[in-house]
DNA sequence: CGTAGACCCTGCGCGC
DNA sequence: TGCGCGCAGGGTCTAC
């Protein structure tokens, strides 16, 4: 069968990310920015970049959906999304870019003595997203405006899914990946999700009993808790300049297994197009 | 408003 | 060995 590449920078990747780049991140300044090439998702904007983070010490870092945030003195904020294929890596400074590495970030030490190292952006898709906002709050930027609820915060529970899905004949994987209801979950961990729960991708949002929903919310918290877990227990030294590093995957159960044998029941596991996206489920255990 | 589908982009695996 | 095609998908936009 198809062997997929799956790299795909999803919530647990980010937040992953996030966590390893803070210690290495915070105290420091922003240097010289460089834009190599601005055609990502929307245009790069060089010299409102520069004239937010130039010089700024940066004051720690934050994650929305799957959104990096870098806070900036000043106000500033940073804002980067990986899209499909996007890596951010610090690496050393003299480091030559590789291919697709679109924008630089210098990074100044508090002590000079050290090495001088850059954050550096490669998408190779150009699907990612970098800009930065004059502002900490998020609330009034399009970017940010429609987002539900993050899906590790307190305010998450099956309970509030089954709220909103009411009278929804949207299928539950699309309603699932709809980032106005929960954010960050991607296709993969839909997948991995409804599989948990035992419930169709395809079957109705609103036609899914409360004590489902339950289930569903709490697998969504654990598949997405077990990534970020096991993220944290591979980390290096993202100074290497190992693009790869951060990069990883719990064991999926269904996703890209069609046709091998349900986990559970043995039965293959099939693959079926829902919104433009694979979808991969058992057809004995999910209902 | 709800829903479905197109589109952006490049790398890679596969079939011929 | 080489080439062309299809697929990967997050987010946004448009059409109905």
């Amino acid at each position: 069968m198809a062997q997929y590449n799956l790299r795909m920078p999803e919530l647990p990747e980010i937040e992953v990310l996030k966590r390893s780049l803070e210690p290495q991140l915070v105290g420091r300044r922003f240097g010289t920015v460089r834009v190599r090439d601005p055609r990502l998702r929307e245009p790069v904007d060089a010299r409102r970049l520069r004239r937010h983070c130039r010089d700024r010490e940066i004051l720690g870092l934050r994650r929305r959906s799957k959104y990096l945030l870098v806070d900036l003195e000043g106000g500033y904020t940073l804002v980067v999304h990986l899209g499909m294929s996007g890596r951010l890596t610090l690496a050393p400074a003299e480091t030559p870019a590789e291919a697709h590495e679109h924008l630089s970030f210098g990074v100044i030490e508090r002590d000079r003595r050290y090495r001088r190292r850059k954050l550096r952006f490669r998408d190779p898709r150009r699907f990612g997203l970098v800009l930065s906002l004059q502002t900490r709050s998020l609330d009034g930027d399009r970017h940010f405006a429609h987002l539900g609820v993050e899906p590790l915060g307190e305010r998450f529970s099956g309970r509030l899914l089954a709220r909103a899905a009411e009278g929804r004949r949207v299928a539950v994987k699309s309603f699932l990946m709809d980032a106005r209801q929960v954010v960050g979950v991607g296709n993969i961990y839909a997948c991995e999700a409804l599989f948990r729960s035992g419930i169709h991708p395809f079957r109705a949002a609103g036609r899914i009993s409360r004590k489902r929903w339950d289930r569903l919310g709490d697998a969504i918290v654990d598949v997405l808790g077990d990534a970020i877990r096991q993220g944290g227990t591979t980390l290096n030294d993202f100074a290497d300049g190992d693009g790869n590093v951060g990069y990883f995957q719990v064991a999926l159960d269904v996703y890209g297994r069609e046709a091998e044998p349900c986990t559970l029941c043995s039965r293959p596991i099939r693959r079926e197009i829902l919104a433009n996206r694979s979808t991969f489920y058992c057809p004995g255990c999910q209902r």
